[in-house]
DNA sequence: CTGAAAGCGCTTACAG
DNA sequence: CTGAAAGCGCTTACAG
């Protein structure tokens, strides 16, 4: 029984350390506190006391006391894109290096949004992230209430003004399309992911623009809802609708993985006959048998940008900012896409 | 001004809504406490001046006086595997419809585990669940002072004795082994994963075992290290040091896709020269160009028991229970071991 | 440079 | 059933 009392001394606070090295209560907070000021000497002897007794700051109270938690509410809409679980990493990397904790929570399964929105509340975070999830213009208007700053990245929600990370997908479209013809194709086709989703409408949107600076008008649309199922099935649609050879732009990577397993199993010679290019580039991408030309987010600058611009709203609460902000894809050409390249090095 | 002053009603504590209902401040507490006895007549005007007043208790004081946050820290170890993500979502779930939050941090970064445990313990989190990641006999020491309960899900760590979560994987190996031995194949190899994983470790001796009881002694075992690129350079080796037909068990399903994309670049035929079967069970393994046997991790269930047994600990602090959980992989059969159930189909 | 004291927003015995 | 009061573990003016 000794012996477990003697372990379990676990809740040491500051006044215990304060006791240990014979110095006031208000010395130890200070030499835990960043900007506490305090003789070196003391410091030490503080520091040294509170590593023998095992003791760590409580931040509950720090929280409570000082009215910033170090807590930044993430919540990540549902979905199995492997995009998101990569800025998510990236997003608690930045939140961590800069000294500050996720708490996080997922939408999609009983919780809703605002179950969420109440909990994470009543932790007083000091901002929150929303990861391809929208924000109701009566939750914009509780945050505003609580004086807690709001950054939604990957989504856009119409009249709700916060700072908004996006990738720039109508230019990427654009990027694709100005691919694909300097490649040689003079036939387009366009497969849709979700219709519900801003990202498919905004891709779709460049596709169709960046045609009609090249004097095409009312190019093929196949519908598709971002799976391999649709892709696959999409050949049959355009075969019927369009003439070979043909550049598809795929709303992503998955369905022009689709789009290229039912194009071989029919023969139709990639890149020659058809030119397939993703969006998203995840892994498999780099496959062998896919090498799909694919335009990729920039997640990094994204999740770098986010956080600070966050980091910097929540220290600046005067501020009000709602700035767009914009990231371009990069385009990675692969072999689905290297009609004419392939051509000059065959001949060279 | 004026304005802006009315919007700013922000910090609303008990004591604001105690005023506006006409009652105590500890009137207002037990109305938001699970167990607070209050006549449903007060009960009713707290809540209601709460809800005119906007107020929500702050978690981080409740936590501060009860001793119980409410905080579930959850580690993760990096990895690019999407099996890691799906549980994450599966315990990230569990964790809401508690009624508790999860504080998140991943590993791999600039942060190392020891660093994050330290943050993890200012914030006194109720219980720490590591995914993927192991556990010191340091660190294991000072959650125990620190009386907070471990779970350590998908991986083991030598004499660190925690509530641990498990697939079983070298039963799994054995299903597989006993799958390609019903289909008939006579000859087999394993894929490695890498090797300082213990995942990869169980499920080759599991192989090994399992062969031994049918009578094959010293296997074929290729070195992999998980990739694509890995299983795809694999079946070189495969050819030379095997007879075809061969059963081949691949340590995950991205490095049998790199066998199976290999094999028909060969013009091995799937899968009456070659079996294949992969662990995870990913997306693309239905996929009609793959239709990749395979073994899937009950992911659901491993987050429900582990969510629940760790909360079970929480509660019950006195016992410190430390099992070894391990759930069975279901198989999931299709095209790329079905040499017997196809040819019985063909022929009938 | 340091200590005594007030207070952050709650919960919970303790009375009545 | 309800209120007054103590206290959770800190930070931070306020003195000295």
């Amino acid at each position: 029984m000794d012996d477990i009392k003697h372990l379990e001394h676990k809740k040491v606070t500051s006044k215990d350390v304060a006791l240990y090295a014979g110095v006031s209560q208000s010395t130890v907070s200070r030499a835990f506190s960043p900007n506490g000021k305090l003789s070196d000497q003391k410091r030490e002897k503080v520091l040294e006391a509170a590593e023998a007794l095992g003791y760590r700051p409580n931040a509950l109270a720090r929280g409570l006391i000082s009215s910033q938690t170090g807590l930044i509410g993430v919540v990540k809409g549902s979905s199995f894109n492997p995009m998101f679980s990569e800025l998510l990493a990236k997003i608690t990397e930045q939140i961590q290096k800069a000294g500050r904790q996720v708490i996080y929570y997922e939408t999609g399964y009983s919780q809703s949004i605002d179950d969420i929105f109440d909990r994470i509340l009543q932790y007083r975070v000091d901002g929150i992230i929303l990861l391809y999830e929208s924000l109701s213009s009566r939750l914009t208007e509780m945050c505003k209430k609580f004086g807690i700053p709001v950054l939604q990245m990957l989504r856009y929600s119409m009249n709700i003004h916060t700072n908004t990370i996006l990738p720039d997908n109508q230019e990427g479209a654009a990027k694709a399309v100005r691919h694909l013809f300097a490649e040689g194709y003079q036939s387009f086709a366009y497969i849709t992911g979700e219709m519900n989703s801003s990202s498919n409408a905004e891709r779709q949107l460049g596709f169709i623009t960046t045609l009609q600076e090249y004097g095409y008008v009312d190019p093929l649309i196949i519908s598709g809802n971002y799976t391999y199922e649709s892709g696959y099935q999409a050949i049959q649609e355009l075969l019927q609708k369009s003439t070979l050879p043909c550049g598809v732009v795929c709303a992503n990577d998955v369905m022009a993985m689709g789009v290229l397993d039912a194009a071989k199993s029919l023969h139709i010679r990639i890149p020659d006959d058809l030119g397939v290019i993703g969006f998203d580039d995840i892994e498999m991408s780099r496959w062998p048998v896919y090498q799909l030309t694919s335009l990729r987010q920039p997640t990094k600058d994204m999740a770098q940008q986010g956080v600070e611009t966050l980091l910097d709203e929540i220290s600046h609460p005067d501020r009000g900012s709602c700035q767009m902000m914009r990231y371009d894809f990069d385009l990675i050409v692969r072999g689905t896409t290297m009609r004419r390249s392939k051509k000059i090095e065959n001949t060279e």
